[in-house]
DNA sequence: AGCACGCCGACT
DNA sequence: GTCGGCGTGCTC
């Protein structure tokens, strides 16, 4: 069932719906009082269970395998291995439009006639039901203005005046388009010249069927909208010539998202890519995973494209994985200028129709399904024969899922789902993830290296700029060091454009009284509200709470408020006042909202509409722009101090990425990094562009501080309304936890907001040592979570663990 | 998770 | 009195 229970369901099927049914099969089944599920078959046996009786099954939904026996392997590794139950990965796994759930309905029963017996609140939905012939309970609901309608509803059908069915509805409709041809009395010419003679004093109707024999000649079957375009004629029109049975319409079934467009042959390689392809197929021959280290610009992508192409020379179908936000950029366009229809794109921003249209090309294993370009979820699609799985920027935090189970990391998922096809998987990345590079130190994984610039183009030269000196001489100009404003004016000179970078971490412009120093906090959550210039209001970005900026301090009614940080906003409008006479252009959260925001930007961007372009990380991924001859970063600092063990490695990534945006043509590149410390050795390493520097002390840390790659992390979440109860369930789970694991049970600790939407949250963090078992640990803790549910007192406590939260 | 049932305090 | 809140138990 696809619902967070650890335990599977057995119902009772006929004989003769057991020898059609196959695992990986929907069915439609009544679970509880009222419910339907969609429930998914996973085994079919003839042992009836002794404590209960079976229900039977409702209704068989699939005529073959919706989900496949490698698929249902897959879930059960992520199920145990991130530690959540099977229907979790099954309600992630499917698009929603394969979820049926139920929905009680009213119906009024005819023969029922003696209203006087009901009660007004009955009578109201009879009532209602005279108008209507059905109801939902929904629509009960806001008929009777109250929430409790059961009862209501109960009387109704025990004086038989109602009846109620559960109805299922299903929710992929398939996309028809519109076709027209003649009518089958109207095929042979000499009718024809009836025909027109027969319209001659209808003349929208004979430029209809003109037009629609114009058509014919050029192409055969003709859709309904083409005519329409072709001949001026409205729908109207050929509705009534259809009434005169003259045309007809038909329906063909098409897929929503087709790509148009020329295909082109792959790129040459230059000798440095053919090497390290040549490479790449060298170590997987041994290995299964190998990792791709390629430095910004070195072209990594055409090396994907050519390991691709052979994969699909021997019918096998490859996944491609990317970061959620870089799937919106120019990478598919890409990768579709090679391989054009052959790719099908799979993400959140897709409508649920589209993705069941995806699901069901890569289940027939369709030619427009051989390569699947997707997001994370991506992994959960029903491979038939996957040869080849890419993760590109493997290092990306955003692999990992974090709020509803199951919280896994795809790049981890997508290794054992090569594993299970038998199939080569290839991480790159220009930073590798430190777990993932030790892997390959370790000979677990294969190593490629590639780092030679695409046509041979430097690396941008890296320049730290001290901040805390340029205050000290006063010659900083809001957030602007004297030495960036110049090397600014210096790029728009010459005609190239900017990118200036401002972390979402420091992005906070926090509204603070002047006078007793207070600043507006959420309602519900434990944090200081965000200013919002451009609606001037104040929001939260944790539960979405807003309101109008106040005029006076709600603490001291002084109107003294003061806005400070800084954010991308206040940023931009800096900019604009010193350099008013060129275009700045903003990209974060705020300005990237709905389908085609992202793209907008960029576009302009590009289309060099847009000369200073002022943005948080969004603007690292997967990003070139052939004019950008300038990178800043404007406060380096917040980066690196945030109290999370990979914040420096993190930090060290997003400076390498967003620096390779410079100079990505011929010239070399600038990057210029304000900070209030350049000899952080991080910072040094961003300016040397020192990985291996990097990684060798990092993992030193992580050595010593007992972090991954050496030790793993099992992260426990308790949350509640209630902060006592909280705190005394996490207390007590500690102690629980430490008489197992001892000194490895971290915490417990409140996070740095300690209440969102009026939860309190504590945290527990298990570190596993490399020796110890990773399978006996987590039957420890599901054991210690038993136990801890068994007191009445913690059971409402939610318990959310996270296996590798990082 | 989602729902029913049962118990309890707060209103017309 | 009833309405809505919340804890508890259960789902084949």
């Amino acid at each position: 069932m696809p619902i967070p229970i650890q335990h599977t369901f057995t119902y009772a099927v006929s004989e003769e719906e057991a020898n059609f049914l196959q695992k990986g099969m929907r069915v439609a089944v009544s679970f509880g009082k009222s419910k339907m599920y969609t429930g998914l078959v996973l085994n079919i046996h003839t042992n009836a269970p002794t404590l209960y009786e079976a229900k039977e099954i409702h209704q068989i939904l699939d005529e073959k395998p919706l989900v496949t026996a490698r698929q249902l392997e897959h879930w059960q590794w992520i199920s145990n291995y991130y530690m959540c139950a099977l229907g979790e990965v099954y309600r992630a796994s499917l698009p929603s439009a394969f979820l049926l759930e139920s929905e009680t309905v009213i119906f009024k029963n005819d023969a029922f006639l003696d209203s006087a017996v009901l009660t007004d609140d009955e009578f109201l939905v009879f009532e209602a039901l005279q108008q209507q012939s059905q109801l939902t309970i929904h629509q009960v609901v806001s008929i009777l203005g109250k929430k409790k309608v059961m009862p209501i509803v109960n009387g109704l059908i025990k004086k038989s005046a109602i009846v109620i069915k559960e109805e299922i509805y299903e929710q992929y409709k398939p996309k028809l388009i519109k076709y027209i041809r003649l009518h089958k009395n109207y095929t042979s010419d000499d009718s024809l010249g009836n025909l027109l003679a027969e319209l001659s004093n209808a003349k929208k109707q004979r430029e209809a069927v003109l037009g629609f024999f114009q058509l014919l000649t050029t192409k055969k079957p003709i859709k309904a909208k083409d005519l329409e375009e072709r001949t001026g004629v409205s729908a109207t029109i050929l509705k009534s010539l259809v009434t005169k049975d003259i045309f007809e319409f038909y329906h063909i079934q098409t897929d929503r998202v087709q790509f148009k467009g020329e295909t082109n042959d792959l790129k040459v390689l230059n000798e440095f890519q053919e090497q390290a392809l040549a490479d790449i197929k060298e170590t997987f021959k041994e290995k299964e995973v190998t990792l791709l280290h390629g430095i910004t610009s070195s072209g990594k992508t055409e090396v994907y494209t050519k390991l691709i192409q052979e994969v699909l020379d021997q019918g096998k179908q490859v996944l491609f994985l990317l970061p959620e936000i870089a799937l919106t950029t120019q990478i598919i366009v890409r990768l579709q200028f090679y391989f054009g229809e052959q790719i099908s794109v799979f993400h959140s921003k897709y409508s649920i129709n589209e993705r069941v249209e995806v699901w069901n090309n890569v289940l027939e294993n369709k030619p427009k399904a051989r390569i699947i370009l997707g997001a994370r979820s991506a992994v959960f699609l029903p491979f038939s024969n996957l040869g080849l799985i890419v993760v590109d920027e493997e290092h990306e935090t955003s692999y990992k899922q974090f709020d509803p189970a199951p919280r896994y990391n795809a790049r981890d998922a997508a290794i054992v789902l090569a594993k299970i096809h038998g199939a080569k998987i290839l991480l790159g990345s220009a930073t590798p993830s430190l777990e993932t590079y030790f892997n390959a130190q370790q000979n677990k994984y294969g190593f490629v290296e590639l780092n030679r610039r695409h046509g041979n183009v430097q690396l941008p030269k890296i320049e730290l700029i001290n901040v805390k000196e340029k205050f000290k001489k006063k010659e900083m100009k809001g957030h602007f060091s004297d030495r960036l404003l110049a090397l600014i004016q210096e790029a728009l000179d010459l005609k190239e454009q900017v990118i200036l970078f401002q972390n979402r971490r420091g992005y906070s412009p926090v509204v603070e009284c002047k006078t007793c120093g207070v600043s507006p906090e959420c309602p519900n959550c434990d944090v200081t509200l965000t200013f919002h210039k451009f609606k001037n209001e104040l929001r939260c970005h944790y539960c979405n709470y807003q309101r109008a900026m106040p005029n006076s301090c709600g603490a001291c009614g002084s109107n003294t408020l003061d806005t400070k940080g800084f954010g991308t906003e206040q940023i931009e409008l800096e900019l604009k006042a010193l350099f008013p006479y060129f275009k700045i252009g903003r990209m974060d959260l705020d300005t990237t909202r709905g389908k085609h925001g992202y793209q907008k930007i960029i576009g302009a961007f590009e289309a060099k509409e847009i000369d200073v372009l002022v943005g948080t990380q969004m603007l690292s991924k997967g990003l070139d722009f052939e004019n950008v001859s300038l990178v800043g970063i404007l406060n380096a600092d917040t980066m690196l101090n945030f109290p999370d063990f990979r914040a420096h490695e993190r930090g060290y990534d997003m400076m390498v990425q967003v620096s390779g945006r410079a100079g990505r043509s011929k010239k070399q590149g600038h990057v210029a990094i304000q900070t209030y410390n350049p000899f952080h050795q991080i910072l040094q390493q961003v300016a040397t562009t020192n990985y291996t520097e990097m990684y060798k002390e990092q993992l030193q840390d992580r050595w010593q501080y007992k972090y991954p790659p050496y030790y793993r992390l099992i992260k426990i979440t308790l949350k509640h309304k209630d902060y006592i109860k909280v705190d005394s369930g996490v207390n007590w789970l500690f102690k629980a936890l430490y008489s197992s694991f001892g000194e490895h049970v971290l915490g417990p600790t409140a996070p740095v907001v300690s209440r969102i939407r009026n939860q309190y949250i504590k945290n527990i963090v298990i570190k596993i040592p490399p020796k110890q078992s990773l399978a006996n640990t987590k039957r420890q803790i599901t054991k210690i979570k038993n136990t801890f549910d068994a007191v009445a007192d913690f059971r409402p406590i939610r318990f959310i663990i996270d296996v590798d939260a990082y």
